[in-house]
DNA sequence: GTCGTTGCAAAGCGTTTGCAGCCTA
DNA sequence: TAGGCTGCAAACGCTTTGCAACGAC
């Protein structure tokens, strides 16, 4: 998979990194695309693709795997956490702290080495409208 | 979406059901594919998944997303549990019982209706080889 | 014999890639 | 000015769908 050097600061780029700073959660490439359109119209989908990967390469992005759902993104570096998925927005959370007692689930003979929690539920914006 | 009444029981059908009976651990349509065709020579995969669709509408199988992965199914019915995902072979096992202080890493003002866990690691034969 | 089901091939859909032109350094 | 980067459109891989033939009941 070809990943770009990231060695220009192109308007197209600031945009991107300018929406995950703004945003302080996890994006999908659909999510990114109308916001950094704002700043840049014009700009295409495929530059969305290939500045996530590369943002992902330069270790400026994480990419977020929640179950059933396409990749998203945030801004890399941050603790351990896991995800909370709201039902009626579909928006993506983080969540600070982990569980701790997950070591017990595993089956005798395998061996641990990591695991993901996600949250399902409201958020508190959609809580309060239903 | 449409789903077959399943109302005629096919060879494709007998395959398909009898491959989850055999796995007794979450299959993805791909691994569903070659093994019903030991049974069923030729059978397509838009048969698997029509078929799998049907089994899921008509409650017989239940499907398991897992973290950036397409889409298992599982025979319905089962207990709550997790999954666990061996990052050599890349199966997926279920495994009992579960977490149980998730509610506390619920952020203020969010309610929490659901959860997912899923353990990353070697399973028995993978951790045997390695 | 009916009509639900199948296999094949075409169509969808989100993501990736090829390419000519653009624009940052 | 060089060559990394962009927008467009074609290509991809997986899943879904249309359709004529098949076969379970």
């Amino acid at each position: 998979m070809y990943s770009p050097p990231m060695d220009r600061n192109t308007r197209q780029r600031q945009a991107i990194r300018r929406i995950f700073e703004e945003a302080d959660r996890p994006l999908s490439p659909q999510e990114v695309l109308p916001a950094a359109q704002s700043y840049v119209p014009g700009l295409g989908i495929a530059t969305v693709y290939r500045n996530l990967k590369a943002l992902v390469t330069d270790g400026w992005l994480e990419s977020v795997a929640l179950p059933g759902e396409p990749p998203r993104y945030e801004v890399a570096g941050k603790r351990h956490h896991h995800h909370f998925r709201c039902r009626t927005c579909d928006r993506v959370f983080e969540i600070d702290g982990c569980s701790t007692n997950l070591a017990q689930l595993t089956p005798r003979g395998f061996r641990l080495e990591g695991h993901d929690v996600v949250l399902y539920g409201l958020c508190t914006a959609c809580s309060k409208i239903v």
